[in-house]
Formats: C-alpha cells, sequence, structure tokens
DNA sequence: TCAATCATGTACCAGATGGTACATGCGCCG
DNA sequence: CGGCGCATGTACCATCTGGTACATGATTGA
C-alpha cells in the first residue's frame, strides 16, 4: 500500500463521518494525521483529492456487488446480502452516498462520473437478474428500477432514523411481494 | 411580504440550484441581488439563514401534502397527486432534500429539526392512512415505510438520470402492487 | 415637520482557505 | 560512499470567509 492509497482510504473515511462540503485540505490533514502539504503533494489539488475519492468509493462497492452475484446463484439472495452489506455501513456510507449524489444532481464537479455510477451498472445488473428470471424486457426494467430505489429509500430511511430492524422487514417483504408479482400470471 | 420573507425565498431557490456546502454568504447574496451584509442582518448569521431554510422549505411540503390530503377522499389519488408534486419539482427540490439529509445523518447544524422533517410526521401520515383502509398494525407500519422508501428512490431516480417517465410507470406499477397486496387475505 | 425605527451601503477585521516556493529529510541504486 | 529522486515539513501568498462598526437613507407615525 503506498502511501498515496494510505491518504485515500483515511480521506475517505473521514469524509463519510464528517462531510465533503464541510472540510477543509486543513481540518482533513489534522484529522488523518499528516498536513494539507501532503494533501496536494499526492492528489494535486482539492479537486483531485475529492476525483479519487469518488472513484474509490465507487469501485469498491462495486466490487463487493459483483463479488456476491458471482459466488450466490440465486439472485434474490444475492440481492439480501448485498443489502446487508450496504445496511451495515449505513451510518458512515449513506452520508457520503448521498452528498456525493447531489453534486451529480447539479452537475459539477465529478458529475459524469457520479452519473455513471448511481445510474447505469446497477439498474443493468438488476434488470438483467430478472430477465434471467424469465421476465419480460418492459417488466424487469420497471422492476430494477422499483429495487433500486426501494433499497435507497431503506438506506436513507436506516441512516437518518437508524431504525435497521424495520428497514430489514421492510426490505424482507418487498422481496416477498416481488416474488408473488413474478409468479403471478 | 416583508424583505426577509423575499430574501429567504430567493435564499431558497438559490441554495436548492448551487448548494449549501459551497455558497458563501457573499456569493448568495450577488447571486439574488443583495450584500451579504443584508443577510446577517436579517438571519443574524449564516447558521441562522441556515435554519430559517430548513423550517420554510419543511413548511412548504407539509403544507402541499395536507392540503391534497383535506381535498382528497381516495389516499392513493392523493399520494398519486403528490408524487407528482414533488416530482415536477425534483431537479430543484431533490438536491436540497438530500443534501440536507445528509446532516441530519451526521448531526449538527439543524439535525433535530430536520430528523423531525424526514422522519415523523410522513411516515406517521402514510400508515395512518393504511391503517384507515383496514390494514393492520403491523402491515401498515411496514408499507408505509417501503411507500415512503419508494418514493425517496424515485426522486432519487429522477434527479439523477432525469428520466420521469420510467419512475412514474415505477410509481403506478407500486401502487397497483400495493392494491393487490390489500386485497389479498 | 420632525423624530424614530427600520433598512441598506461602505469599510473594515481577524482568521481560514487553497495553493506554492523552498528547504530538508529519507531510502534506494550505482 | 555518493548522489538522486521521492516524500515531507515550514513558511508564505493572495484571496475569501463570517461577522461587525458606523454612517446614511427610507418610511412612518405623532
Amino acid at each position: 500500500m503506498t502511501a498515496r492509497d494510505e491518504l485515500l482510504g483515511r480521506s475517505v473515511a473521514w469524509f463519510a463521518e464528517h462531510g465533503v462540503g464541510d472540510t477543509s485540505l486543513r481540518t482533513l490533514a489534522a484529522g488523518i494525521g499528516t498536513s494539507h502539504r501532503m494533501l496536494n503533494y499526492h492528489f494535486g489539488s482539492r479537486a483531485g483529492l475529492l476525483g479519487a475519492v469518488v472513484e474509490a468509493v465507487e469501485r469498491a462497492e462495486q466490487d463487493a456487488l459483483r463479488e456476491l452475484v458471482a459466488t450466490h446463484e440465486d439472485p434474490f439472495e444475492a440481492g439480501a446480502l448485498f443489502w446487508q452489506h450496504v445496511a451495515d455501513r449505513a451510518a458512515v456510507f449513506a452520508p457520503l452516498f448521498f452528498e456525493l449524489s447531489t453534486h451529480a444532481m447539479r452537475g459539477e464537479p465529478h458529475a459524469a462520473l457520479l452519473r455513471r455510477w448511481f445510474a447505469e451498472g446497477w439498474s443493468d445488473a438488476l434488470a438483467d437478474g430478472y430477465r434471467r428470471l424469465g421476465v419480460d424486457e418492459d417488466r424487469a426494467a420497471t422492476l430494477a428500477l422499483q429495487s433500486l430505489a426501494m433499497a435507497r429509500g431503506l438506506l436513507f430511511e436506516v441512516a437518518v432514523t437508524g431504525d435497521r430492524a424495520a428497514a430489514d422487514t421492510a426490505m424482507v417483504r418487498w422481496t416477498a411481494m416481488v416474488r408473488r408479482e413474478l409468479e403471478a400470471p
């Protein structure tokens, strides 16, 4: 692990806990035990650091999902495990996720990268899963969108209220609703 | 309309479009055609302004919902209209909503007010609606949570991808799923 | 008309900000 | 050993930040 990677990892953790918008390079540097000179040295500028952070967070989540999908046959089971994975990290992951998403909604900075992260990939992968279960194209796209929305909405709820149990049962019952929907004509 | 209200309204619009975190009092003042002196005069401080903004946004949304609920008998119809109301304003409302929500997730500032806004009220009102349809307590709570999560997740999707049509059909089909769920034993 | 209250503009403050020039360490390879 | 390149620390810069003191304009009520 290079010194840069070390700084990057600690920066992600700090941003997740304390927010991106309100954190200056100096505050961050003091918080993770380095100097603001180092951050500019390794990442060129504040914008460079943010870009690296976005990339790192995106790759970590996508890697986790890919591994779950690869190691589990049943897509519902993989989905349940991924929900668990995300919800476990809700307190630290959700604030960063939703904060960065607002940048994507408004444009700069890093809007293109963030849009790709939030929009593509996820719903495509989910729709693929439904299609493999024999659902027709139109239905699969909507189900993927709904599942994604449900997961993000429940993640939001967990992060704000801290009520993990309620969100878990909501997710379980949502899966049951989808299963019933698929079995129906 | 007092001068203060005028400034507050324009501030909300500016924050929605350009973000809270990256906007200084001076930038905001220049953007809405006043001086940063005026903002400090009317709101005391930056924190005071943000508090007023949060309060104003919350009240506006809750008023809209209350009016829809009061003027429509069928809760599904009121829900559909409220979704339309929110989705119409997604581009300007969602970024502000999700940005402020990260403040609530992390604590200060205005965490208490924001928590109340995001957590209570909404799901309670929804659960009441389901209970009035004869759903049992446990089921109603979960359905309220799911409906809220679905709406917020789809709002997120609309704000990021701009695909309103897909979100609309997803919402319509979700309502249908709930209706079927309620008719089932 | 005149005072008084509210609103607004100008100018300033101390501190923080992102960024950089420069000097110094440290470890690796010849 | 010597030198060289990466890493790190110090000090500084121009600019911007939130906030305030003070003077002035506008409005209104007696």
